[in-house]
DNA sequence: ATAACGCGGACTATATTAGTCCGCGTTATG
DNA sequence: CATAACGCGGACTAATATAGTCCGCGTTAT
């Protein structure tokens, strides 16, 4: 699979909704059925946005996740890092110490400081982190709400009210969603 | 295990020792027990790098590989895609047209066009590639050749001869490489 | 003829990713 | 106070990718 993985993709769709919906927390399961993405997935996700300060959760029925900062203050980097935990793009196996000439231990100079090919991809990987840092999710959620037509965002905030409706007033058991 | 992988990295490392010994074939089995990789893994990857046209393959005893253009014209870019086959960092699942407010097929304005998500994605990527790109295996090598000493550079030619000997001229079957 | 070469395909083992399932403690509602 | 949905966490499974092995083919210098 690839190097920035699906739960990176699900966590930054699931934070574009979050922002377009302050104050109002919404569940995981909600988030997940309304993207149609897997909620038990979504589920594992969350928590690793909390626990880097991205969301912050309120538990019980009526809870959920909010935004616990402001949009423009959330990178795309920190959210790649909280959810795959800072994962390398490569890993230096130091084949430079290995070479049949040396004898047992390899030399001090050869192994000192970082191998030329490792410092190319930690200059590559730096170049990446750069650009994730460099946009936030405000930066994001302005080509899409540029998009979007305007009885969209009332449509999207309809349907996510009425999840959150059907869970305390009750009556809502059997709602239209059929198979 | 990491986006830019072991192959790459073994791909690298050979790479560099044939640019330090232009004009004389190199093996792969040998550049593999030079450097204490596995030659039956490091035998796949050379075919990738000549059909890219990195190397070229002499066939027979006495075969091996060269590289087929200068190390100042080969990048590091090139030799990432020869071995992993241009991989893409995300894989972008189009969760934006998957919107439960969409009924069965989303209207055009919300697939249009790259999705933001993927779009940001799709430039960290650029970053990463253009760092890459802008380093060819003579930069490496540079990095390398100021640490070692001197007689280094003779050790290593007097090793790859002395395996390019025991091919031709016999009398070397068992040689001094004890387990 | 031999031995080592590059080439290619089939195969295996291990790690990661994606996803499921279940049980726990919490909390608003009726 | 029972219920139902919430977040949390751990154990589990399935699919895929990476790393590595093995074997047989045609080629080529000795």
């Amino acid at each position: 699979m690839a190097h920035l993985t699906a739960g990176v993709e699900y966590g930054l769709h699931c934070l574009l909704w979050l922002a377009s919906s302050p104050g109002t927390p919404l569940s995981s399961r909600d988030l997940a059925e309304f993207q149609g993405i897997s909620p038990s997935f979504l589920a594992k996700i969350f928590p690793k946005l909390e626990k880097a300060g991205i969301v912050s959760a309120s538990e019980g029925i009526k809870g959920g996740y909010l935004l616990a900062r402001q949009p423009g203050d959330i990178t795309v980097l920190e959210v790649v890092d909280a959810i795959e935990g800072r994962k390398p793009l490569f890993d230096c196996q130091e084949i430079r110490g290995r070479c049949a000439v040396f004898r047992e231990r390899p030399p001090s100079w050869a192994t000192k400081g970082v191998c030329a090919i490792h410092a190319v991809m930690l200059r590559a990987e730096k170049a990446m982190r750069d650009s994730l840092a460099s946009q936030t999710l405000v930066d994001i959620a302005g080509d899409f709400g540029r998009k979007a037509p305007p009885e969209f965002s009332d449509d999207v905030r309809k349907w996510l009210a009425d999840r959150t409706k059907s869970r305390t007033r009750n009556g809502a058991i059997e709602d239209g969603a059929l198979s």
